[in-house]
DNA sequence: TAATTTGATGTTACAATATAACAAAACATA
DNA sequence: TATGTTTTGTTATATTGTAACATCAAATTA
C-alpha cells in the first residue's frame, strides 16, 4: 500500500504511525546533532496524534496540562525546530500543522486536504514537481520553495457517501 | 510575449494593466447582473496599483482617505466579492491578495511569488494542472480547488543580480 | 570543578489578520 | 410609495503569530 493512502484508512493502525514518527524524530535529531526536547517532542506527538493538521493553539491547552508553559511563543518555538527539522510542515491554507511522513527524504511540500473528514496526506508526485520546475523554468523563473495543496474528497469518504 | 511575464517585466506600462483589470472587471460584473460598487472597485485599482499581492490592512488607509469607512469589514467584504467573481486570489502563504490576470477564464490558483521583489504572476500551465489530476486520480483523491504558490527568483530580479 | 558561553524555555506584552453581529443606508421591485 | 433585499457602517472581538527580555539548563572551556 502506498504510504499516502495510510492517512485516509480509518482502520489503519494509528499508534504505530505515532510510535514510529516519534522514533524517526529522534533517530533522525540524534544524527543531526538536534535536541528534540520534552516539549518539542511532545508537540511532535500532539500533531500526530491524528492526520488532521491541527492549528498552534490548539496544541496549547495539552502543554498545559503536561506541566508546561503554554503560551503561544512556547509551541511556535518548537513548531519552527520541527518545520526546520523537517518534521512537520505548515499548511498555509489552513494555519495549521501536520506531521511529515517521511521526514529522511527531501519534501516538496503538497498535500491532499479532505474538506470532509479533514484529514490531509502528503501528495508525492515527481511528475507534479517535474511539471511545475519547467513550467517556472519556461518562463524564466528559478524556483526555492514551492507549495501545493488540493483541496477534495479523500476516497474514504468518497465510499461513505455512496454507502450510507 | 506570454501575458505571465508582464508582471515579471519591470517596463510594461503599468496603467494600461489597470484600465484594462477595471475595464474588463466592470464588463463582467454587468454580464453577471453583479454590482460592482464604487468601495469594491476602489479596492480592486488599489490590487492593481501593482503586480505585488497587497495585504488587506494596506488597503484601508486608501479607503479611508477616499472618504470610505475604513474599518476592516469593509475591506474583507469587498475582496469577498472580488475573489466570488475571480477578480482578485488571495495568496495564502502571504495573506495578501492580487489581481487575477484572466477574470474571464477558469483559473488554476498557481502563482510565482519572487522573493526578490514580491512580485507574484499566475502560472497558467496545463500540464501541471494535469499532472496534479493525475496523481490526485492515482490515490482515489476527488480535486476540489488547487493552490500552488511557488517562490523564488524572476527573471528580472535575476538579470539585476548578474549586471550589478 | 568553576566559570563562561550558548541554547532553550518562561513570561509579558502586543502585532497582524480576520470575523461576528447588528444598525443604517441604498437599491430594486411590486 | 411601500417592501424586501443587498450593501455599507460600526463596534467589538476572535484568531494567528511575534518581539523582547528574563530565567534556566546544557555544553564548553579555563
Amino acid at each position: 500500500m502506498n504510504n499516502s493512502e495510510v492517512a485516509f484508512q480509518p482502520e489503519h493502525d494509528h499508534n504505530r504511525c505515532i510510535t514510529q514518527a516519534l522514533q524517526d524524530a529522534a533517530e533522525l535529531c540524534r544524527g543531526r546533532q538536534q535536541r528534540l526536547t520534552p516539549v518539542r517532542e511532545l508537540v511532535l506527538q500532539l500533531i500526530w496524534q491524528s492526520h488532521k493538521p491541527l492549528g498552534a493553539y490548539d496544541i496549547l491547552p495539552a502543554l498545559a496540562e503536561a506541566g508546561f508553559n503554554s503560551a503561544p511563543p512556547t509551541v511556535y518555538r518548537a513548531l519552527d525546530f520541527l518545520q526546520e527539522q523537517g518534521l512537520v510542515h505548515r499548511i498555509a491554507s489552513l494555519n495549521a500543522f501536520i506531521g511529515c511522513s517521511h521526514p529522511e527524504h527531501q519534501c516538496n511540500n503538497s498535500f491532499l486536504i479532505c474538506t470532509r473528514c479533514h484529514s490531509a496526506v502528503e501528495l508525492e508526485s515527481d511528475s507534479v514537481s517535474k511539471a511545475i520546475k519547467a513550467s517556472a523554468k519556461a518562463v524564466g523563473f528559478s524556483v526555492e520553495t514551492e507549495m501545493l495543496e488540493v483541496a477534495g474528497i479523500c476516497p474514504n469518504c468518497q465510499q461513505e457517501d455512496n454507502t450510507p
